[in-house]
DNA sequence: CGACTGGTTGAGTATGGTCAACTTCGGTGG
DNA sequence: CCACCGAAGTTGACCATACTCAACCAGTCG
């Protein structure tokens, strides 16, 4: 279930603070079952729960027909996509207080890298959800973070399919300020969890023209960067206006 | 609601045998909800129901922060995401009997346009969701609908990220063999509703570059096609073969 | 049968990929 | 605290895949 380190990761370990092992389900809890269901869903739940800390670099694989709901504890990953020997697709990245969905269909496999120490609290699908299928609160949570996840999806098909590199990046930090950013929506600062082989893997492009375009974003004055991950936007709105998030005018 | 034609098209009906405006409603209810459940939940369903006939070409728009439940009783839909003036990103295709989400989000504009003469059943999603999600069999069947909603896009995610033009053409025509083709697997027939627009629409790259793959599969023996529309699958290994579709050695 | 739309094929181009050198970051150890 | 080292990131030169522009062909409908 848990597989070691990616090929080419040298797990380096980045846990010098160790955080205490406390236990992320009264998490998972709080934040995905609504308050009224919780005493009465919460102890089977518990009996099927898989608890896992994985460290920045390594993976969580599911068996192939098993698909599983994973709530992110703590951290950040990355549900990767294997293409095939040389090609990977991230086809999402997800935080802290994300539940996600993971299945294995017959064309590719996937699994879930965590981008810097995690914890996971797993659970297989359908155990899942015929413990919560009879709530009808938990459900509609449920059902409304898929739509999340597919709307997502649908606005990451845009743009693969559809958008320039300079347009793909620039919609990315924007959509980074607004999951994780800190600070005023203004001056927004990010520190991204993930490489820019992560991020050129997501969009569909290579490290050198996500590196490319993060100059040229630079020279523009549209964002700052500091050190590898730290990232402050200095024109949000411009940063969406190359994004090229343009609405059809009626 | 219901739009006009898209710009460069000249509504040119394709209705020749105009079908008889059969009530798609019975259709819509025996194929999603779960029998017990359809005597309860149809009049209250009906009641917030919209039907909609389209020619092809037509388009279904939805209202920005309105988003619908659209169930295809018959026909085939494109769900198209408006990137900019000429760029159009092909989402999703649906066929008779799907059931699809819709929304628009801030970023894109999306709507729902006809390939062929097709008949709709729409509901408010929210006004859906507050009649059904005390059901748990539909509030379940929903749920694995959307789930492959978004195992589909995740998907076309990898196609578009981190695959050829020649290797999105076989993916997607082995697809949609498996979606609509006619005949035995090892010789499947596919009569393709969307157009090489469509297509390339879909698939992130240009009619030329479709076109250009249709030839050479059609030259390396895997596919003949007759008229416009109609594909023979002559090679349904080899077609997936060249689709890339490899998993990941364990 | 003729016109028109949609599809195919070809020539040249551009965006992003590849290959390679170099720089910076950041973590470790002297 | 600073020097060192490996990995990650950046930049440059060149190349390839798919795009653009354009002409041509074929299927479909009137």
């Amino acid at each position: 279930m848990i597989a070691g380190a990616l090929p080419a990761q040298t797990a380096r370990m980045t846990n010098r603070h160790r955080s205490p092992p406390r236990d992320p389900f009264p998490h998972f809890v709080e934040t995905v079952l609504p308050a009224p269901s919780a005493p009465a869903l919460a102890p089977p739940l518990r009996a099927i729960a898989q608890t896992v800390a994985l460290e920045g670099g390594q993976t969580f694989r599911i068996e192939r027909g098993a698909d599983r709901f994973v709530f992110i504890a703590s951290g950040a990953a990355k549900l990767v996509a294997l293409a095939s020997a040389r090609r990977e697709q991230v086809v999402a990245f997800h935080f802290a207080g994300d539940l996600l969905w993971i299945a294995s269909p017959p064309a590719h496999d996937y699994l879930l890298a965590a981008l810097a120490g995690t914890t996971l609290v797993t659970f297989p699908a359908t155990a899942f959800i015929s413990i919560v299928e009879s709530d009808a609160a938990v459900m509609k949570a449920l059902f409304e973070r898929m739509q999340q996840a597919l709307l997502r999806s649908r606005e990451k098909s845009v743009s693969l399919g559809r958008k320039t590199a300079q347009e793909r990046i620039a919609g990315f930090l924007a959509t980074m300020a607004d999951r994780i950013g800190t600070g005023d929506a203004l001056g927004p600062q990010v520190d991204l969890p993930m490489s820019r082989r992560d991020i050129a893997d997501s969009l569909g492009l290579t490290i050198e023209t996500v590196s490319r375009q993060f100059s040229e974003l630079r020279a523009a004055q549209l964002i700052e960067t500091h050190g590898r991950s730290h990232v402050r936007v200095c024109n949000l709105a411009g940063l969406a206006d190359r994004a090229g998030h343009a609405r059809a005018p009626l």
